[in-house]
DNA sequence: TCACGGAATATTTTT
DNA sequence: TATTCCGTGA
């Protein structure tokens, strides 16, 4: 089925390598100067084409390194070039890149001195930057309120919105926060706070480093013009999900050479509410004059009738690129939508399927089971687990975010930064006896002291946690030792802590130890923990070397983190009117159409078969309504097109 | 001021 | 599931 008749073998762009190619993505891969859109419809050959483009490039003795390839996840740019590598030879690896953080971050530290930054900068992470507002937010609310000030989590939100789309934190509020718009002004303040402590501590978040190096391309022409000039050839995977930021720093940095390709599929752009603008892709042939556009519409994934259903599943979005997927495989069993009376006949009724699939021969790994939210696979997971089914669930928490890793790492960035405020209240309220307000007092103290890491004895009364303080500084009393010696230093004072803390200790513990197996291979405390925040191990916090012992499981996923992966059988739960779209979206037109864009994206992730479920009946506490119809975006659809079937009890 | 336990609650989360 | 919130007792 990959071998359509009019695949050119002979070409001399495909024929060094033998990999097939069809016309389109011969195309792409054949240009060379100039601007170019790709748009690469879902199951189209993406990542295949931008692989062969960077061989080809190589091959006609291009020098690697002033080719740039952008991408979001440093696991796609790492197995980009593997392929190319693989393709044509070890050169590949050479190529520049990484994602727009990592290369920010690069570019910020050698040019710190021409923004007037320090190049010794700090990076926060979400949970770090939300540490940092919830201080700041606790010292800016002093006066009385008739209603307490918005979490963490969602200042931390807003801010980062108002960065990501380029807009003030007062329009942001006003516009997408309505509700908070009693509050502006507090708001407004923790912000202002939260931009000045992170300036006096020199830190950045993820968003400053665009922001920053945004500023520096715009601000500083020389630099421009030699970071663009060392670049021949630049290529963006996932272009849709770019935000302005980055689409300004991608036009800045084709300053001396234009020949940009950007890749995507606005079908599929999901990450708006992080800031992601897919009007990107859109705006790119007005931006880049001149443009040409390609398309891969020849889909190498999904039998005729799935993509019968996608293509009237995207119809239905406003503003796109249109596109109309085909494939040349014939058959294929129709895509079916099954209500069921409730969510635990939802369960029991996938189980059952999946059991049926595995008695057929497939393989646990080759099906997945996909929803909008972590927490809709909740009761399919106990049912799972009865029925002995061995699943991953992937999404969700990182490694390097679950807290007992934050622990560790806070201990060693104290180390590195002794006036880290983040790292020392966060340790130091692991000290049996120490709570927030000791924390901020022994702080205070050991700015004060200015005698580093020592100045933590210099607060007069510390009575009952004074045995504990002691302990820690020994562990941390370590700036001369090698870098591995330091990190068991911490982790063997840690483990106590860890088992006071969680019950599951022994699995934590195991993490530690492998944290402490990626940290041998550092030189550098410094550089060691800005790998950690910025291109964190590619582990779930659940994947341990344990579980990877047995990976025949079944994939449990939201339908962001399914992107870009494909499975011969997969199940949407939960396509219910109001949780899929949810009730959330509903106010807003362009939220909707985002939630469009994520059914789209769930339903070609199939290769055979694809199949939807909702409970029939379900009763939302929060709205007070009664959730009754399957999701908007794959109602009323003929029944040639999508199977219709009701399971009772 | 701290620790602990139970209850409530939950969009999505590349960096 | 797992984090966070809140009340209680020390």
């Amino acid at each position: 089925m990959h071998k359509p008749n009019d695949i050119c073998r002979t070409h001399a762009v495909t024929g060094a390598w033998g990999e097939a190619l069809n016309e389109a993505q011969r195309a792409a891969v054949a240009h060379s100067e100039g601007p170019l859109l790709v748009i690469a419809g879902a199951g189209s050959g993406k990542t295949r084409t931008l692989t062969h483009r960077v061989a080809r490039l190589v091959a006609e003795g291009v020098h690697p390194a002033t080719i740039l390839l952008l991408t979001f996840t440093r696991k796609a740019s790492q197995e980009m070039l593997q392929r190319a590598a693989r393709l044509l030879d070890r050169r590949c690896e050479r190529v520049s890149g990484g994602t727009f953080h990592s290369f920010a971050n690069l570019k910020l530290r050698q040019y710190a001195s021409k923004m007037g930054l320090s190049p010794d900068f700090g990076i926060l992470d979400r949970t770090d930057a939300e540490a940092l507002i919830a201080m700041i937010r606790k010292e800016s609310d002093r006066a009385p309120r008739q209603r307490p000030l918005p979490r963490k989590n969602t200042l931390a939100d807003i801010f980062s919105r108002a960065a990501n789309t380029v807009r003030s934190v007062d329009d942001v509020v006003f516009a997408d926060y309505p509700h908070l718009s009693d509050q502006t002004d507090a708001i407004v303040e923790i912000f202002h706070g939260y931009a000045r402590s992170k300036r006096e501590h020199r830190f950045m978040d993820y968003d400053d480093l665009l922001v920053w190096f945004q500023r520096l391309l715009q601000e500083a022409p020389e630099v421009r013009q030699r970071i663009s000039a060392s670049y021949r050839y630049i290529m963006v995977d996932e272009y849709q999900d770019t935000n302005r930021i980055q689409a300004d720093i991608l036009y800045h940095l084709t300053d001396a050479n234009r020949n940009i390709m950007v890749v995507g599929d606005d079908s599929q752009s999901i990450y708006a509410f992080r800031g992601a603008d897919f009007r990107n892709i859109i705006d790119f042939p007005k931006l880049f004059a001149g443009a040409r556009v390609i398309g891969l519409e020849e889909n190498y994934r999904s039998t005729q009738p799935i993509l019968n259903l996608t293509n009237i599943v995207i119809e239905r979005a406003r503003e796109k690129y249109s596109k109309h997927l085909f494939t040349r495989t014939a058959g294929g069993a129709l895509p079916e939508l099954v209500a069921t009376v409730d969510e635990s006949t939802q369960s029991v009724f996938v189980v059952e399927q999946i059991q049926n699939l595995m008695a057929c021969g497939v393989r646990l790994d080759q099906i997945a089971v996909l929803f909008r939210a972590s927490f809709h696979s909740f009761d399919l997971e106990i049912e799972l687990s009865r029925q002995g089914i061995p699943f991953v669930k992937v999404g969700g928490f990182k490694f390097t975010e679950s807290a007992h890793i934050k622990d560790v790492l806070a201990h060693l960035r104290v180390i590195a930064n002794p006036y880290d405020r983040i790292s020392w209240y966060r340790i130091l309220q692991l000290v049996e006896k120490v709570g927030p307000r000791s924390a901020q007092s022994i702080y205070e103290s050991l700015v004060a002291a200015k005698a580093g890491v020592s100045g933590l004895f210099s607060l007069k009364q510390k009575g009952a946690a004074m045995d504990g303080l002691k302990q820690l500084y020994r562990a941390i009393d370590s700036k001369t030792m090698p870098l591995v010696e330091m990190g068991e230093a911490v982790v063997h004072y840690y483990l106590p802590i860890l088992k006071r803390l969680f019950d599951d200790h022994p699995k934590r513990a195991r993490d530690l130890e492998q944290l402490l197996g990626i940290l041998e291979r550092y030189r550098r405390l410094d550089r060691f923990l800005t790998d950690m925040a910025l291109e964190p191990p590619n582990i779930s916090a659940e994947e341990t070397l344990y579980t990877a012992a047995t990976d025949d499981r079944l994939v449990l996923s939201t339908i962001h983190s399914a992107k870009g992966l494909e499975w011969q059988s997969v199940f949407v739960i939960w396509a219910l009117d109001g949780r899929f779209p949810s009730l959330y979206a509903m106010a807003r037109e362009a939220d909707m159409e985002e939630e469009l864009r994520l059914m789209y994206v769930a339903a070609t992730r199939a290769r055979e078969n694809l199949c939807f479920t909702y409970p029939r009946q379900v009763w939302d506490r929060s709205m007070g309504i009664l959730l009754n119809r399957p999701s908007r975006f794959i109602d009323s659809i003929p029944d040639d097109i999508l199977k219709k079937r009701f399971v009772g009890i």
